[in-house]
DNA sequence: GGATATGTGGACACCATGTCCACTTGGATG
DNA sequence: CATCCAAGTGGACATGGTGTCCACATATCC
């Protein structure tokens, strides 16, 4: 851990998945049925508009009763940030300890390039989960979000960015899926190209020099 | 008009608003009630969470039967565009025709600056209906998003950037409604820092020179 | 094997949506 | 001024999702 300015380090997800309670081990019959609806749920939300997913069709889908579903997630967007999870946990890992230039030691315009990158290739491989987890403002409450926007506000330190702390919301604003899901979906814009053009914008912004 | 490589005209917003019919006169009640709609809508946007706002709430404000509420509009978003629908007209007459740096004459990056400032502008006097406007990927389709996507286009071909394409979106993406509320009001930027944020990247991203 | 906390699923009340239809009213016509 | 009809109106309705409650079942502990 080189950067002693304060890696973001309690941000990573540490809550052992959301809907599934800490206090001792559950009731086999009530793990069975998790299992059952989270698979259920990454059926359904990669089929349908996942935000047209209902409590009722993933309870139904999961051969569970409603309130057996509404026990462990309030709404689906919670569910679907269970599924999220273990991948946001695995790029978080990679972004502070992995090698470079996504993890510590490149230069700041590189590791964001990097950033986008992963985040780009995370949007292309789940966007059906992250369209059904980060409805309207919920995307700004999350964990996830908050560790993101750590790392990019020691980024932008680093390189003696204007105002770091205003700049880490435009940095991140392109990366919200609903814009990917437009970009690639509806304007037909191949991720890779996407990714490139991030890439560029990055290095314009934190880089030290032009060209 | 002297930029002659095909500035977007056509895609100014000309119809007659929304929900106003254009094939003859309206009734006069019908005009009455239009204008009572739009009056309650506009406080009831304002008033509490724009994205809670159901055509229930307004009809029952305007003093009009749903059914009425629903001739004219099929939700509460296009309640909403109508009442953004003068505002936004306004800004786009600017960025085409108004004096520089926001309409035509100064650099690229200069222009850029503008416009974030204009939108930041737009976005701090009527966040509430934008956020009642913008919902989901609506977003998109909306005929002021095509001309400030048209607009950002042409910035970024005269600057030379790297893939005019691919770079619209995530010029944009800062400046969706759910984006500056967060930052205004559940960081506590204030506007002006913004919109100071927003115009160093234009700098670095389409300037000619850095610093 | 019995006690108990935990998990389960159907039922219920509530609310918003979008449509339908019988009634009313503005305003053009003779 | 009386008449007519198309446009406008509002209440009622069916539908579907949400979140909660409660009686019952079933794993786990003793």
């Amino acid at each position: 851990m080189e950067n002693g300015a304060g890696h973001p380090e309690g941000l990573l997800l540490d809550a052992p998945s959301v809907g599934a309670p800490a206090g001792r081990r559950p009731r086999a019959d009530a793990a069975r049925n998790r299992a059952q609806i989270l698979a259920a749920a990454r059926r359904l939300f990669a089929e349908k508009d996942p935000r047209a997913v209902t409590m009722g069709d993933i309870a139904r889908a999961a051969g569970v009763g409603r309130a057996t579903l509404y026990r462990r997630f309030p709404d689906t967007a919670s569910v679907a940030v269970a599924l999220l999870d273990e991948h946001e946990r695995e790029l978080q890992g990679a972004m502070m300890t992995g090698p470079p230039p996504l993890g510590p030691g490149a230069p700041p315009d590189e590791r964001l390039a990097a950033f986008y990158a992963a985040m780009v290739d995370l949007l292309d491989r789940h966007l059906p989960l992250l369209l059904g987890a980060e409805t309207g403002e919920r995307r700004y409450t999350t964990g996830a979000y908050a560790f993101w926007r750590a790392h990019l506000r020691v980024l932008l330190r680093e390189a003696g960015a204007h105002d770091p702390e205003a700049l880490v919301e435009p940095l991140l604003a392109p990366l919200a899926p609903e814009s990917f899901a437009h970009q690639r979906d509806r304007a037909g814009l191949p991720p890779a190209r996407i990714a490139a053009a991030l890439a560029w914008s990055a290095r314009r912004l934190l880089g030290g020099q032009v060209r």
